[in-house]
DNA sequence: AAGTGGTCTAGACCACAGA
DNA sequence: CTGTGGTCTAGACCACTTA
């Protein structure tokens, strides 16, 4: 029966209603599958369909075995330009940890040469499938997977230097490659919002209805030249960002 | 049958495949639900569910009575803080058209005064509450509406003024600011990627499986007093951002 | 063991698109 | 008109959680 309002629309109205007048809070849970079967004198598969959808929104997250549940929400502040501040790098900090919360860890670091994606290509000024060093790493912050970076460094630059080390030392690469007088002097950040592809939803373990951000960041030192490419890529749901200039 | 792999994800992956492969390319159209129930031997729920999932990652765009579709992707760029220079502004363009392409309309100008949201009051240094100047407006490009705009402004500043004027005049309201003696100075940008609410799913005419990105602008003039609060709201599929600043 | 969400079917009807 | 996606049912089985 597909009258005006398709019943599992209705469901889900009622659902959010109750999410937002407040009677089912943070960390409630919501009326079992089958009670919403009896309550609303739906089939089983339209009431499933609506907690689905309420679920695509990220409204709620349900556990397998136990029960819908409201998600609960946070946030990382993370905050440019003062997170790329030179004197932050300068001073022996390591820039990696002051792009994600002081208690994140890294994870899965891996370092080594690849051909360049023509993305990164472009932006380093080489042929499409040139050698690049690159730097991919992963972010975990309470246990949860927050943020998935790789960064791309032309190898004439990077090549056998500390950048190519597991832990690049004080200061992080940004160091790095002012030591070798190519300080990075100019930043651009691309932004975009999207779904996460199958495998960003594994790394990042994300629940459904979850965009990411995706964040490609070049480097360039005083004569222009980009120095590294870096993307980024944020759980939507744990991050707020903010950016700061002047007219 | 449940087996080991779910019977829709199969199904799912194997259209995923076809456009990862580029047998189908952007615009064309995908197998009917009819075609695979025979191809699949699946029921006609299950090649239904597949192309809802395919949907709600933003892979797919389905027209209801003429098929399923492989979505276009086409974006509009959006830089800062270029944007808001102050010889935009004062040279008599528009800063609103500035923060959006060109041949962008702007519809559904709506302005008065209105009880100050909570995050609005905080950023104004005011009361919850309390009255506040507000100018409403959503912008078009091609037919296509890609973000909404809700400005608040302090009483004291713009009651009376051009800015509760449908047309502000030209350099927009941060003119009209300046000419106050209270010429925006700096900016800060916060941003958050989410799901859109169903009432932004309808305004921005969304297709599942679309985030919003949602930016919210503080205006501050050189004392520090923000004279502005912003809150767009972006189809992140529409928009590509991007941030440029130094070390 | 009882309760939960997740999946699936086989077929039905509806609303819409397009030749 | 035919073909398309969208919705729905009634009940089934599975996998998982919790006690």
């Amino acid at each position: 029966m597909s009258q005006h309002e398709a019943a599992y629309r209705r469901v889900l109205g009622a659902l959010r209603g109750l999410i937002l007048r407040g009677e089912l809070r943070e960390g409630d849970r919501l009326p079992s599958v089958r009670e919403i079967v009896a309550q609303y004198g739906v089939s089983s598969g339209t009431a499933s369909r609506a907690i689905s959808a309420l679920a695509a929104e990220g409204v709620v997250v349900a556990r397998h075995g136990s029960g819908v549940y409201v998600r609960r929400f946070r946030a990382i502040r993370r905050s440019s330009p003062g997170r790329l501040s030179r004197n932050l790098w300068g001073s022996g900090q390591r820039i990696s940890d002051a792009d994600v919360p002081e208690r994140a860890l890294v994870s899965n670091i891996e370092v080594g040469e690849t051909a360049a994606p023509e993305w990164a290509a472009e932006a380093l000024g080489i042929a499409a499938d040139s050698p690049v060093v690159f730097r991919s790493r992963r972010y975990v912050v309470d246990d949860k997977a927050v943020q998935l970076a790789t960064s791309y460094y032309p190898v004439d630059l990077a090549r056998g230097t500390r950048i190519t080390y597991t832990d690049t030392g004080p200061g992080g690469s940004y160091a790095v490659l002012a030591e070798l007088g190519h300080a990075p002097a100019s930043f651009t950040e691309y932004l975009l919002a999207r779904m996460p592809r199958p495998d960003e939803t594994a790394q990042l373990d994300l629940p459904g209805g979850t965009p990411v951000i995706e964040i490609t960041r070049h480097a360039s030192e005083v004569g222009g030249r980009c120095v590294e490419v870096n993307r980024m890529i944020l759980d939507g749901s744990a991050y707020l960002l903010d950016y700061s200039f002047s007219a």
